[in-house]
DNA sequence: GACCTGCTGCGGATTG
């Protein structure tokens, strides 16, 4: 039926293709989005034709030989701009329209052929809005006044994540340049259905005019565990040797959370291959390779038909077109079930073809943690997005783009606009104020009479080419050898002449390195180190941990365990039944060592960093281990009794404790690329709103009951 | 033992 509500040209392309059938989605959005005018999120899993779903009604909808932009297509990732923008030219095929590609790598005569004749469609990543609302805000105008659809793929990436708060104070403020005139479309494989999608739907600035289409049909997946005892730094020769198995004869994803351990793989898989004469097509996949080995990666599993087998990083989670995989290998538990979701999806991408998904663990809290995930992943459960109900520092760069854009604005106006932006509706307006006069006071604005301008301080960051983005980088080496680069490495210890680094999947020795220009020259060798990659820590939501502490006290028939995860498993269990657990939800367990205590939280890791900030503040020593969820106390057991029975009367003085802390640790806000400009009192909140987690924190001490071995 | 994402404008050289 939707067939005949969609306008003749599409039908044509639709005849031509020969599709005999719509998908539920497809069915779903083509008859939503083309009687009505109001925001949809469409939620369906990886190679679903969500695209399709959005931009067949869209193209159908909308009058293209209309003046102006009329579609704005936004993606997380150029790489995705670049598929993206071959297939909806093909949708277009019948269509006389327009469409340019607009990012940081896309060609400049498109660019100013648009501008000269703004129509069609553009798309583009948040970053470029974001600079050509600074640079030419005369040109968002020009090219979206007219604006009818804005379609933001992989929304959940943004969601509940500094960027996500950029796009959506972006498209807030081109609502404003609009009149409102434009329509949201998101696209999503995953979503959490807690509070009824509120979070997404507040993402589009408008809570009642935003609907959710779902499709829930599950996914057929084979999922297998297996476990290798991991007793040094390196892989296990026998997990290698299974891997190898396993993957040797298909096209595989292996996802082993680390850059450094993604080249191990790699290079310890081609070298076992080379000896037994099997395919030698292994590759490395993530930020630090080069991006054009990248490429020529993606492209080479997406056109070749030979087997292939890449280690990566979530480089390769989210849409990027690499054709089929057969099998996906997940080493050691993913930190969220979205990632799961997104990682699983990659597979078997084949109508009515089953997944393979394997699941490697090398140490018994990973085995636990991956088992807990994928039991979640059973539930339907997906984790509710972070809340940044105040985002003070994405607050502040808003601040100094819109300034920057107006070159001269008065500050009531300024004031109004911040105001009225829908990503910041919840900062109250003296809040507003005081930051703006703190800016003015650090110089980041100038105050001439009753208008703002850029100040001397401001002018250094919003004239860096840095500025554009709200997440930080890290500083990198480039790696050459004979004048290629084959990518970027940070500095670390092992950067030095002669010493051997992986890198693309190869062993490369280092003859120099140039500290100025931070270069680094290799040549191809035989043996070598895996290169040291830094981060900060995954959060591991609180859900995953109690399932975690679940599977440790349930006696259930887990079929997908092989023998040597059950053994595992089992022993865990076995070491657990010693505390007599009567409740899951409030037990928790204290160990009673001979020398030392070990209080084990099975909590998230906001809540985990919370109780230890509480722990220092009472003096006591503690090391907190996150995979375990649990601290190595040195006190006797009725010591630490009574200082955790006194943790909750803290917390009442969290700000000041969180306050000395920050003023002998500054480097505890070095997450946040814009906190630093904010009065402290403010640095504060950002803390205790994106690095701990205050509220469950005390409702976690509250109902909590020890319970002892002894 | 710890992932990822993107990037203007201008001047000057080079190429068609």
């Amino acid at each position: 039926m939707s067939f005949n509500l969609l306008s003749e040209p599409i039908r044509k392309f639709i005849r031509d293709k020969g599709w005999e059938q719509f998908r539920p989605i497809q069915t779903a959005a083509i008859s939503k989005i083309l009687e009505s005018s109001n925001n949809f999120i469409l939620i369906s899993r990886t190679a679903s034709g969500k695209t399709e779903a959005a931009f067949l009604p869209i193209l159908s909808k909308v009058n293209f030989r209309e003046e102006g932009i009329q579609v704005l297509y936004i993606s997380p990732l150029i790489a995705l701009i670049n598929d993206q923008f071959n297939r909806i030219e093909d949708l277009s095929k019948n269509l006389d329209v327009t469409i340019t590609k607009w990012h940081g790598e896309a060609n400049k005569t498109q660019k100013e052929k648009l501008i000269k004749q703004p129509n069609g469609i553009v798309l583009i990543t948040p970053e470029s809005l974001e600079a050509m609302f600074i640079n030419k805000p005369f040109n968002v105008k020009l090219l979206f006044s007219n604006l009818k659809y804005v379609v933001i793929d992989e929304i959940h990436s943004f969601i509940g994540t500094d960027r996500g708060i950029q796009l959506q104070s972006i498209l807030s403020r081109l609502e404003k340049e609009n009149n409102n005139l434009f329509s949201v479309v998101g696209l999503s494989a995953t979503m959490s259905e807690e509070n009824s999608f509120r979070e997404v739907k507040e993402f589009t600035g408008n809570v009642d005019k935003t609907k959710i289409l779902i499709d829930r049909t599950p996914k057929n997946i084979n999922v297998l565990f297996r476990f290798f005892k991991n007793e040094k730094e390196e892989l296990s020769l026998e997990l290698l040797k299974d891997l190898y198995k396993t993957t040797k004869d298909n096209k595989v994803l292996i996802f082993p959370n680390s850059r450094g351990r993604a080249e191990e793989v790699a290079v310890k898989l081609k070298k076992i291959s080379e000896k037994v004469k099997g395919h030698l097509n292994y590759f490395s996949h993530h930020s630090s390779v080069d991006k054009e080995v990248r490429e020529y990666v993606e492209y080479f599993a997406k056109n070749n038909r030979q087997n292939f087998c890449i280690a990566c990083t979530s480089t390769l989670e989210l849409g990027i077109d690499i054709g089929t995989v057969d099998d996906v290998i997940q080493i050691d538990a993913t930190n969220s079930i979205a990632s799961l979701i997104q990682r699983v999806g990659r597979s078997g991408r084949k109508e009515g073809k089953t997944s393979n998904l394997y699941l490697y663990a090398t140490n018994e809290w990973s085995l636990l943690q991956s088992v807990a995930c994928w039991l979640l992943y059973k539930d339907g459960f997906i984790e509710p997005p972070h809340k940044n109900v105040k985002p003070y520092d994405i607050f502040i760069h808003q601040a100094l783009s819109i300034t920057k854009g107006h070159s001269g604005i008065k500050l009531t106006n300024l004031i109004n606009q911040l105001k009225d932006n829908s990503a910041f509706k919840y900062i109250e307006i003296l809040e507003i104020e005081e930051i703006l006069y703190h800016l003015i006071k650090i110089d980041f604005l100038e105050k001439l009479q009753d208008e703002v301008i850029i100040g001397v301080e401001g002018e250094k960051v919003v004239n860096s080419r840095d500025f554009y983005s709200v997440f930080k980088t890290e500083e990198n080496f480039k790696v050459i050898n004979a004048g290629n680069t084959i990518g970027e490495i940070p500095f670390s210890p092992q950067i030095v002449e002669d010493e051997n680094i992986l890198l693309s999947a190869k062993i490369w020795k280092i003859k120099f390195v140039d500290n100025k220009t931070k270069k680094i020259e290799v040549i191809p060798t035989k043996d070598g180190k895996k290169p040291m990659f830094f981060g900060i820590s995954a959060t591991i939501h609180q859900k995953v941990r109690e399932k975690m502490m679940e599977v440790l006290y349930n006696q259930s028939n887990y079929d997908f365990l092989d023998e040597s995860s059950l053994d595992e498993i089992e022993t865990l269990q076995k070491d657990f039944s010693v505390f007599k657990i009567q409740d899951l939800r409030t037990n928790r367990m204290l160990l009673i060592a001979d020398k030392d205590l070990r209080f084990f939280t099975f909590t998230g890791t906001r809540i985990n960093r919370t109780i230890q900030l509480l722990l220092n503040v009472s003096n006591v020593k503690n090391i907190l281990e996150e995979s375990s969820s649990s601290f190595d106390i040195e006190l006797s057991k009725d010591e630490f009794i009574l200082k955790w029975n006194a943790l909750s009367s803290l917390i009442s003085n969290i700000d000041a404790h969180i306050y000395n802390l920050l003023s002998t640790h500054s480097s505890l806000l070095g997450f946040s690329k814009w906190g630093k400009y904010l009065p402290n009192k403010y640095q504060v909140e950002i803390l205790k709103n994106n690095y701990f987690d205050i509220e469950n924190t005390k409702e976690f001490i509250t109902k909590i009951n020890i319970v002892y071995n002894k």
